[in-house]
DNA sequence: TATTGTTATACTCTATAACTATA
DNA sequence: TATAGTTATAGAGTATAACAATA
């Protein structure tokens, strides 16, 4: 067993690396947390939604997802409304001052994903996204047993 | 930007479900946290270290390598010595007891490092190999700027 | 009785830096 | 003065579960 070629140590540290570059440009920016940022992205993605929609479509908890929301409420980026329909619901709406926020954002945050791509190529990348989901899948069961 | 798409979000949550598929293994059947596996790992591969090398081989920090190793010191696991040659370093060894835990994971550990692997080809294998070396420095260059 | 979201709490992890002893 | 390792400490993140409001 060599650490250095175990592919969960190496996915570790590589996840690891590639979070820090890019939790710098939210972070050093608009002091943003990586749940913080999530939220805001999938809410930029995907418009209104419910808190636990908005928690399952980031990975994170529900719990954090709404300490995060609630920060990015008091900052003015997001809005948190009861559902009128049905009021154990929250609804999650981006303001406009999170969707400069994400203006601003996205356009360092692509590039430097660009810039990691930029070491494979076409066919390599189309074939990492294959194995990363095939990867997944299989992580998931492991984790059931 | 949809961030199921996005690849540090992605790497992210692979990382992380790999990572709690393997800690299953080691917290369950020996209570070792991660910074305690890697560095037992990395032991037995090498022998005796330095603290520092045993810190850098496993990209755990000095600090948390240092309390780690005295945990697994306190569980007779391994041994922590001052050098006689240079008395600022402490040299750190596998123990037998260590090594027993190690014979005992290893197989389990190696079965599911296998069982992810069972997801891709042989040469899709070889391609995730070089693509995660090289996507680990290219964020490197990243975190640097 | 079940669900959504919030609160509480304890625990672990992380980051920074100060400190000790050796060289 | 520099290095290896330890200690201190505060802050962030995480996990579990209890709780209130609503259905």
């Amino acid at each position: 067993m060599t650490l250095q070629q175990f592919l969960p140590y190496r996915l570790a540290v590589l996840a690891d690396a590639v979070s820090r570059a890019m939790a710098a440009v939210y972070q050093q920016r608009f002091d943003l947390t990586r749940d913080e940022w999530r939220l805001l992205a999938v809410l930029g993605d995907r418009g209104r939604l419910q808190a636990a929609e908005a928690a399952q479509a980031t990975t994170v908890d529900k719990m954090q997802a709404s300490r995060a929301l609630r920060r990015l409420q008091a900052r003015g980026l997001v809005s948190r409304q009861t559902d009128p329909d049905d009021r154990r619901h929250v609804i999650v709406q981006l303001l406009p001052a999170g969707r400069s926020v994400l203006q601003q954002l996205n356009p360092v945050i692509q590039a430097r994903e660009a810039y990691l791509l930029a070491a494979l190529s076409e066919p390599e990348r189309e074939l990492l996204d294959r194995a990363l989901d095939r990867l997944l899948q299989r992580a998931q069961e492991l984790q059931q047993l």
